[in-house]
RNA sequence: GCGCCCGUAGCUCAGCUGGAUAGAGCACUAGACUACGAAUCUAGGGGUCAGGAGUUCGAAUCUCUUCGGGCGCGCCA
């Protein structure tokens, strides 16, 4: 149940109604005007804009949008729900609901749970997604930035889910390039060291990386010396799949220890020399048949030019028809195919797969590439198919307010895993959450675990933990109280009239419109924020039980009051919850 | 030179796809614990939404432009 989305159908039928009567054109769209909780509350409890959206319109039959704005509101003050319907300013309708709407939605709550919030079965849009995320390069353990995307990606997908999607998860391997040619050499090195070679300084332009020395000595222990002192086309390829296989694995555990987990790994490798041949060149004739392919000359870069610049003419695709800036190569000088040209085919995969939307998480530095490749999406599915890029800013690394250092060379550099295991997963998914994806982000870790409320993520699990121990203390401290969903759903939740209590009803009555607009504009921050202000509003209202111990939730003497008041913790209890489990993040009973 | 992202209170940031008087937290000031956990809360000061122009009933939000910051710019992935 959305209220929100109740009050926009009823007032669509209104306007129809309108339509029918020939005062309004009727192929008006109803999805231009909105309803929403107006930011002052004395504006009541819903607001719509719908008579000023459609003013130009209404031009002809009235004089100006207060007119329809009228007869709107008069319509529906029809409706049971509503107390009160009334114009206010340019054409705003204003509405206040009858108490039993509040009522009404705490016990949808607690006769739903955690399926509040969701579509109806069969009433979600349904929507096959692929996101893929992470995609770090298999040669080393993850970093804070890609921890970034990898929680930002699988809170994305939950997200997607909750709203009643079908989500895949998928992770890129990019195993295809020169960098894992380079991971193979440097596990080679590794290995000489295990069987007692004297290997000195790691050169410039390997990995130097400690982790490797795990490869190594499995190396050694799959081949003895066979390996040794042979030329590196007879070993590259062995050492370099043993090297990516251990690699990935390593990432999984970083990954699992952030709760993360992919359903498809798909490996780069693969497009030229998988099963079904090589799909790269397919896409490339899938283009070339489209006519966007041809043999021309860019022309070089204004500002620097590159210093081996030559002019020379190369395999092109029109991206530019699609609104790139310039027509992108597929084939670099050597006849191979650029990075480009394999995320094309990548991406056909995807479209091939049947997803009708498609979302990729990046960092912040690959931005230039996004238009290139929306255009090769666009191209190939021949617009069918979207695909939204979400970019991810950098993360700085604090430690009580100053930055904390990373540098690859030496071995101060801060892993992901460090990161977790100094203040726990938890801490690490709502900080990335807490932020716009497209915002830098500062990650205090002396901060985040502190209990206080300057953390939000303890402030947020506090308000869970909190009503947890009220109802708890409700069961200990009044004897025969049963709060069992049943007598929770039949208790007297009219008794509930203080403006506390009904804004957190109101707060919580939000919950299914946020996730859905979250959901739809691919920001799960906002669900962060959205629990950070019910959390404040629990937080609030308890303490104003102290000046006045007739608003405490519990109340010896009037169990019928008390009962009340539980179901309303227990609703807010159950859409924290709820919401801190989009986010991946704990809700716990109490805290320690 | 071009493209993308960003610019909101002293600081860190929200602002619900164009709504009503722009909001939180920190910091500052003044208050509230014989409690269902004060690990919290209440109140106050603080703004040219970087500047300018435009679009319309209405702009922090959309368009153009200037300034400032970040990222990127064929043969890296």
């Amino acid at each position: 149940m959305n209220l929100f989305a109740d009050f926009h159908d009823l007032i669509a039928t209104v306007l129809d109604r309108v339509m029918a009567s020939g005062r309004l054109p009727k192929d008006l769209d109803l999805q231009r005007f909105i309803v929403e909780p107006p930011r002052d509350p004395a504006h009541g409890d819903l607001a719509t804009n719908a008579a000023m959206v459609f003013a130009k319109e209404a031009r002809e039959s009235f004089a100006n949008p207060r007119q329809l704005a009228v007869e709107i509101a008069a319509a529906l003050a029809d409706d049971p729900r509503v107390a009160e319907a009334e114009v206010a300013g340019p054409g705003f309708i204003n509405i206040r609901v009858k108490p039993e709407v509040w009522t009404h939605v705490l016990r949808v709550i607690l006769a739903q749970g955690p399926q509040f919030g969701r579509p109806a079965p069969g009433g979600g849009k349904n929507i096959k997604t692929n996101i893929e995320y992470v995609s770090a390069n298999p040669t080393g353990p993850m970093h804070v930035g890609h921890g970034r995307g990898a929680v930002f990606g699988d809170a994305l997908a939950k997200l997607l889910v909750f709203a009643g999607h079908e989500v895949t998860r998928e992770y890129y391997i990019n195993d295809a390039g020169a960098q894992v040619d380079v991971l193979a050499r440097s596990a080679y090195l590794r290995y000489q060291e295990a069987l007692g070679e004297t290997i000195g300084e790691i050169p410039e332009g390997l990995y130097p990386g400690e982790y490797l020395q795990s490869i190594g000595a499995s190396l050694a222990k799959t081949y003895g010396r066979r390996l040794l002192d042979r030329p590196e086309a007879e070993w590259l390829e062995d050492v370099r799949a043993a090297a990516i296989e251990a690699m990935m694995a390593m990432i999984r555990t970083d990954l699992a220890c952030l709760n993360i987990e992919h359903e498809v790994f798909f490996s780069e490798r693969s497009l030229t020399r998988g099963a079904d041949g090589d799909l790269v060149a397919g896409a490339i004739v899938e283009l070339r048949r489209r006519g966007l392919v041809y043999e021309g000359r860019l022309a070089p870069p204004k500002g620097q030019l590159p210093e081996d610049w030559e002019d020379r003419e190369q395999t092109l695709f029109k991206s530019t028809e699609f609104g790139d800036d310039v027509d992108r190569p597929l084939l670099k000088s050597d006849g191979s195919y650029t990075y480009f040209a394999s995320d094309i085919a990548y991406h056909k995969t995807k479209i091939d797969r049947g997803y009708a939307v498609l979302i990729d998480v990046w960092g912040a530095d690959h931005g230039g590439y996004v238009k290139r490749l929306r255009a090769a999406v666009e191209a190939l599915s021949e617009g069918r198919v979207t695909l939204d890029v979400k970019l991810c800013q950098l993360v700085q690394l604090m430690r009580n307010g100053e930055p904390v250092k990373m540098s690859k060379r030496s071995g101060d550099f801060v892993t992901l895993r460090d990161v977790v295991d100094e203040v726990g997963v938890d801490a690490v998914r709502f900080m990335m959450l807490f932020r716009k994806n497209d915002a830098p982000l500062e990650f205090d870790l002396a901060k985040v675990i502190e209990q206080s409320k300057d953390n939000p993520v303890f402030y947020v699990q506090y308000a869970h933990a909190r009503a947890k121990s009220v109802l708890r203390q409700g069961v200990t401290a009044i004897s025969g109280i049963d709060l069992s969903s049943p007598a929770l759903a039949a208790a007297n939740l009219e008794l509930l009239a203080d403006e506390g209590e009904i804004a957190l009803i109101k707060l919580l009555a939000q919950f299914p419109r946020l996730v859905e607009a979250a959901a739809l504009s691919h920001e799960p921050h906002r669900v962060a924020f959205y629990l950070h202000e019910l959390a404040a509003c629990l937080h609030g209202h308890w303490t104003r039980g102290k000046d006045r111990p007739q608003l405490r939730f519990l109340n010896e003497v009037r169990t019928d009051l008390t009962v009340a008041r539980l179901a309303l913790v227990t609703a807010v209890a159950a859409v924290l919850a709820s919401g801190l489990g989009i986010l991946g993040v704990s809700a716990p009973e109490e805290m320690r």
